[in-house]
DNA sequence: TCTGGGGTCCTAGGACCC
DNA sequence: TCTGGGGTCCTAGGACCC
């Protein structure tokens, strides 16, 4: 018998997580907002069943949400991503393979017993991520990816299907694949999903029906793979591994608009200082930088501005990168501009490990590696007493333009400060 | 007043080569 | 007056994802 293929996710997760740390929020109305306190990104179920959407302006909500009482947490990302850690680690404990594909996200694939059926296998998965990490998932499975990730939605839509569900085992299939709307499946966006309907494919079942011609001159493999798919053959495969990063990118919104190069130096300073340790923390170098720097777009006169600079030397070292992104800053930099956002882009990442030889070396070997080291202590130092305490430069002005985390969760565990304490009488 | 952030993949077209 | 053809590599930007 094949493998299946499963999808696995968390449940409302950055909703489960604040949660699972502060359990008064169970069962309560509840939404998380994205960085900057900009707009609604997550919901607890309460939250959703009462039609609160995705991705509102939280400014456009907030009277409401206060009425109604609901609950607010700004997005913590340090806390999902720790809880997201130890979820894939039982999750990879329990599927032969697993890809790990965003943070409440993992495919997996699992060999199928004699009698077809994987609904014990999940029901105890299920338990086991319960009892182990207090989140709830939902579990989908099917003889491809988009298949799975149906069976998911379905898993979810269906109450008595105790979040999983199975499109491989059913006999009525096309009654299933009829009933998907075909923007909800996995690859068709907004572009595609209208010259779908245009031509006539509402659902699921339809685009599995299309003609190769039809969609492979529209859309080339692209759209052959997701017809394909839908059929149940595996064309999009599970990525065990990670392949190395491409790219770096560090951006954010500003919490005040800023019209001047000082205050947007510092901020850039600060992407390139987080790149750059990312960077050293994966082992690569970049070899391409790129600033960029834009107003509102949702005002009349918006305007944006980015510039790229290669690099003759590819390099994880701060300082130089620092030195770049300031020069590139200045160039693009124009005064009277509400700059309302910012970031940098680090391109064409290469594997430290084949570091070229400088032919002619400007500065000795010993000098190279004693960068490197200060690069790593102040990684080492930042990882372990918190992040920005050591930087370079020296900048005391006040950073009035951070973004905005108003409602952060208080609880955390990933700060021992803050491990909430439990006295035993 | 206030509208997120970080990725990947694919393709068309330009640059360049023989 | 006539003005090749075919290939590779690179890049920017579109589309999509969570």
């Amino acid at each position: 018998m094949r493998k299946a293929i499963v999808h696995i996710d968390g449940n409302n997760f950055y909703a489960s997580c604040e949660q699972m740390i502060d359990p008064s929020l169970i069962g309560k109305r509840l939404v998380i907002l994205s960085n900057n306190d900009g707009c609604i990104i997550a919901r607890s179920a309460e939250a959703r069943k009462i039609g609160i959407p995705m991705g509102i302006p939280y400014f456009k909500l907030k009277n409401k949400l206060n009425q109604l009482n609901i609950k607010v947490r700004s997005s913590n990302y340090a806390l999902y991503g720790d809880i997201s850690n130890r979820l894939m680690q039982l999750l990879k404990r329990n599927c032969e393979e697993l890809e790990i594909y965003s943070i409440d996200e993992a495919f997996g694939t699992i060999k199928r017993p004699k009698d077809k059926y994987l609904y014990q296998w999940g029901k105890d998965l299920r338990s086991l991520v319960y009892q182990n990490i207090g989140i709830a998932i939902s579990i989908g499975i099917g003889e491809t990816k988009i298949l799975s990730k149906i069976s998911n939605h379905i898993a979810k839509k269906i109450e008595t299907n105790s979040g999983i569900f199975d499109i491989g085992v059913v006999d009525n299939k096309d009654n299933y694949l009829n009933q998907i709307k075909v923007d909800k499946v996995w690859g068709v966006g907004r572009k595609m999903s209208t010259w779908l309907k245009k031509s006539g494919v509402t659902n699921a079942r339809e685009l599995r029906d299309i003609s190769s011609k039809q969609i492979k001159e529209k859309y080339g493999i692209v759209g052959l793979r997701i017809k394909n798919e839908l059929k149940g053959n595996l064309c999009i495969p599970i990525k065990e591994t990670s392949s190395d990063r491409k790219e770096i990118c560090v951006s954010r919104s500003f919490g005040y608009p800023i019209d001047n190069l000082q205050e947007l130096n510092q901020a850039i300073g600060k992407y390139i200082l987080i790149a750059s340790s990312k960077l050293r923390e994966n082992k690569q170098l970049t070899s391409a930088i790129t600033v960029f720097i834009a107003t509102s777009n949702h005002t009349k006169d918006y305007f944006k501005s980015e510039l790229t600079e290669k690099l003759n030397i590819p390099t994880s070292d701060s300082r130089v990168l620092l030195k770049e992104s300031l020069t590139l800053t200045k160039k693009i930099f124009r005064p009277y501009r509400n700059l309302v956002k910012a970031g940098i882009i680090l391109h064409k990442l290469q594997s430290s490990q084949y570091k070229q030889n400088i032919i002619f070396p400007k500065q000795n070997i010993q000098e190279e590696l004693n960068i490197e080291r200060l690069n790593n202590l102040i990684d080492n130092i930042n990882q372990r007493n918190g992040k920005n305490i050591l930087g370079w430069g020296s900048s005391t002005i006040e950073e009035s333009w951070k973004p905005r985390r108003e409602k952060l969760s208080y609880l955390k565990i990933t700060d021992i400060e803050y491990l909430p304490t439990v006295s035993a009488n």
